[in-house]
DNA sequence: AAAATACTAGGTTGTTTACCGTAGATTTAA
DNA sequence: TTAAATCTACGGTAAACAACCTAGTATTTT
């Protein structure tokens, strides 16, 4: 029984290429080459597919988007995505909506074929040059989340305290039981601490807590 | 003319097990199986290596001095880690020093001909655990350590909707007008989910979004 | 000594959230 | 075809929070 793929691509020629890599081996059967997102998600519902191989760029649907309804919709086919992007950011993104890989385009065929039959015995793959964009930018893109707002260092060491309980989800009446003050003293220090760091509710202050390691 | 291989591990049944992979190829030679670091430098200096696959636990010389000498002073010798250890700062180190990819031993053979043809080839290779690994650290902090709560697999995919907006510092009404239902209903959504998920306030309700990444 | 900062505490007012219930419409599963 | 789940929406009440304000005490800085 081989390997079912589809293949998405906007680009004929490139569709066929990747098509024909899979033709030569009898493991392997292309079952669909389409020309966007929509099409892919048409063809899913119809027939069986192990494995959907999409590009990012594509009109109508893009990949982005036709790999998300895939995994969320269809629980056993798998997405490997094949593109010319290597913007951590978007690598990252659909790493976490759930693709099973990502590849360039640069790609070598037998390599792809590894790949492919990896990702179909449930296993990961990436190709090294999505490792190493990943790794160049990868301090630009932690910093994004880990950078620490120079606001931080306008709070007091007591403002700290009472932020870091307030994320924890206590009441200012519990706040002020734990530190033996005033109900009303942890509101002021929470209304001093929102002036400082401008949010507007809670939502927003443990969120600044929380990139910003004043959680405990 | 074969690829000369070189493999320097201290567990002999590993080393074994590395060699076979390589024996059943004629495009590929094992020239040296050697227990440190020391004895690989050894070697090389006397002989005609390709590529050197090194563990990066062993005595005398470990596997990261190694890869540094080698890279220094044989600059023909293309160097490979086969290692157990998956921690990004390790691996980061090992990219900056040179070399030219890092595989852990969950690697399946025929991916490991792959990987050695491509850097013979003058490309790098690393597997997908590596680049999962790199990648767990770049997403950020807090899911680092802290482990996914069950329940969120309790929360329906309009609920995780919400939730996110609220945890970005969006107030129900605000909600409301971005999903183009009443606040109200917003309301009932977040009264739901905090039923679900056990909490009874916003910051718990953030903490535990950030904790299980469903903020964005 | 005067000024600034931090911590404390309270008043007031309006908004938002938390929790309780009910309930129709629609989709999904048994 | 019931049954269950999901999304939608509303009423009401109490608690918590957000945004203003003043103000005393203590400590540090200028």
């Amino acid at each position: 029984m081989p390997i079912k793929i589809l293949i998405a691509d906007d680009h004929p020629l490139i569709a066929e290429g990747i098509k024909n890599t899979f033709e030569n081996q009898q493991e392997y059967q292309v079952v669909a080459v389409v020309n966007n997102g929509k099409e892919a998600l048409d063809f899913i519902e119809q027939h069986l597919v192990d494995i959907a191989l999409l590009d990012i760029d594509m009109p109508i649907m893009d990949g982005i988007e036709c790999a998300k309804q895939i995994i969320v919709n269809y629980n056993d086919v798998k997405v490997a995505m094949l593109s010319m992007h290597q913007e951590p950011s978007i690598i990252k993104n659909l790493i976490e909506i759930g693709v099973k890989g990502y590849m360039l385009k640069t790609i070598p065929s037998e390599e792809l074929l590894i790949a492919t039959k990896s990702i179909y015995n449930d296993k990961e793959y990436f190709n090294a040059d999505v490792t190493k964009a990943l790794l160049s930018n990868n301090t630009s893109t932690f910093h994004q989340y880990k950078q620490k707002s120079p606001l931080v260092e306008e709070l007091t060491s007591r403002e700290k305290e009472i932020i870091k309980y307030i994320s924890q989800g206590f009441t200012n009446i519990q706040i002020g039981e734990k530190l033996f003050i005033s109900p009303r003293t942890v509101d002021t220090h929470r209304t001093n601490i929102m002036r400082k760091i401008d949010v507007h509710n809670v939502a927003s202050l443990i969120r600044f807590a929380f990139q910003n390691g004043l959680t405990s």
